[in-house]
DNA sequence: ATGAAAGCGCTAACAA
DNA sequence: TTGTTAGCGCTTTCAT
């Protein structure tokens, strides 16, 4: 809508050619163009209002500058401070970051990704990848550049940025058993997913270890609704019932919250329970939630730093990188039937 | 990085030109061709994995298909739905979302801006209006098309899409005095955003109404330390200190949350409190808050459609959609001196 | 209904 | 150091 002004325009002011001004204007270029023509073009650029048109130079370079980066529905607040983290990394580098959501639905991931590759992205970062995902074989198949964050997919070979998953699980477990509980509940996550596979494995393991009862409940989806229904299935009345839950994630944990509430039971004094994540405002629930804190912000800066490399690169090794997380105790563990 | 199949490729194994399967891939024009043609093209086209280059045609159409969207902080929670509003309207259309984050900061804003021009977004988007913005201004001597939202500017002709915050902080007012009532604090946002402007009003003006007594700090930010800090103005011990307050949002009402908290007060018994927004999760809060709630996903779509009627009609009209809220009552408020 | 030709704005060889 | 030339992949007159 603004008048267009081109090349050819701050070319004809500065009394250069087009292919001078495009030197001068291109940092990796301007050092081979005379000081004063460079001057004398910056100035003509300035005094038009002069704004560089990124598809054309696209369209010569095959070069997008945008990195499509895919995640499952950006009202879960984890993932805007990964989308942060990415863009944090690659504002500054002149890329730009193309969101899609795909409400988990594998036909909107296909349009969003087509949509994605229709405005040729340089590269993709998928916070959707999970076992055998058919659409990150077919990434793969197409050569394309890209990189998995917290979740990863079990058999494709492309980098994966996750949180160390197994240490906060068995972080939590530990916490629980020091606090006397002896009867732990696992709401694990969908075993699609490489978070709720790994997760509940950890979380077996650790029981293990402490030679305590760990028992798991598979949920449907990663939601609220879900942490309740998965509930449901506890005998809220019986005297053996777990004494603590420990959730695949903080949406769980809150259904769980919501649960013992609707039972008529108090957290933490009837049941303890640890979320995952810590996402923003888990120290504003009620009770405040302890939970594993993931470095959400890291991560997608590092899976934006890694694409980046692997684009450079020209090739990209399978690597894991697993980014420390820590236990946040608030006040929703306590020993047991104590308030 | 995929081979790339362009619109000549599938022309050769076609048989025919290239503006023939430019008009048989282009649903406004694939009617000016052939029946058999158009399915020799299109099959030719499947076969070869063609995906159109949006870069090529952008810069032939001059059109990018994109629509810029300029937010304050994306991990603010009332942003993703605002933008997921958006994004529901413009993808079935066509088009996609480019989103900039500013952090509040001007030369962040102005960075964000240029990027996004570069990229020629078709319009603009913005959630980051106030009072005599000087990027708004810009924006429209350059007679781009652009829609606010949630937040306007006192002088520039964009239309705006907001909520309809006098009616909602008068239900909240008139909620509180029917519990008893009668001295309010409104926590009032900074008076150079709109938002802050209109609500600290329409508190003055309902407690007036009520006859009651209404005072009202501004806040320096829009956060939960900005609540924090805010409500240590008010002397814990006083007789006469408020019973209930009004804040201008609900990150704010959070942190006269965690004021109370921390002044051993205890909320809705010593001091009630209502928010605005009915940020995700409002209803998990310790206690669960009392709220305003904002159709934000209406008011991105709406947004959008706007923009879109906008570019269609070559003008725009300054309107104001003011989109009906509604009072959540929870937990979070009470009869004065109750629990 | 289809083809021919031009050109959107830019960059990258190659010359000079 | 600067200019010349060509062309990225597409759409769009204008012919046919």
């Amino acid at each position: 809508m603004p008048k267009r002004v081109t090349i050819a325009d701050v070319a004809a002011l500065a009394g250069v050619h087009k292919a001078t001004v495009s030197r001068a204007l291109n940092v990796p270029t301007e050092h081979q163009v005379n000081a004063e023509t460079l001057k004398r073009v910056q100035e003509a650029a300035r005094e038009l209002g002069y704004i560089p048109n990124v598809m054309a130079r696209g369209l010569r370079t095959s070069l997008s500058m945008t990195i499509g980066v895919i995640v499952p529905d950006l009202t879960n607040p984890i993932f805007p401070p990964v989308l942060r983290g990415i863009e944090n990394h690659l504002s500054p580098l002149g890329y730009t970051a193309l969101l899609g959501n795909t409400d988990g639905r594998d036909d909107v991931e296909r349009a969003v990704f087509d949509s994605l590759l229709e405005r040729r992205v340089d590269g993709f970062i998928f916070a959707t990848a999970r076992a055998h995902h058919p659409l990150l074989i077919e990434a793969r198949d197409r050569d394309i550049r890209a990189v998995m964050v917290n979740r990863g997919d079990t058999d494709v070979p492309f980098p994966l940025v996750t949180g160390d998953d197994a240490s906060g699980v068995a972080a939590a477990v530990r916490h629980l058993v020091e606090l006397g509980h002896r009867r732990l509940l696992h709401l694990a996550g969908p075993s699609y997913l490489t978070t709720g596979r790994v997760r509940a494995d950890a979380f077996v393991a650790a029981c293990a270890e402490a030679g305590i009862i760990g028992t798991v409940i598979e949920v449907s989806a990663l939601n609220v609704e879900a942490g309740f229904v998965a509930m449901e299935t506890v005998n809220a009345d019986a005297d053996d019932r777990p004494t603590a839950v420990v959730a695949n994630n903080d949406l769980l944990a809150l259904g769980a919250m919501r649960w013992l509430r609707a039972n008529g039971l108090s957290c933490p004094r009837d049941m303890s329970i640890v979320g995952f994540n810590d996402m923003p405002f888990a120290e504003d629930f009620s009770p405040a939630l302890t939970t594993v804190r993931v470095p959400f912000l890291d991560m997608g800066a590092e899976a934006a730093r890694l694409l980046l490399e692997g684009m450079k690169a020209g090739s990209q090794e399978p690597i894991t990188v697993s980014l420390p997380v820590s236990l946040v105790i608030r006040d929703s563990t306590a020993a047991p039937g104590r308030p």
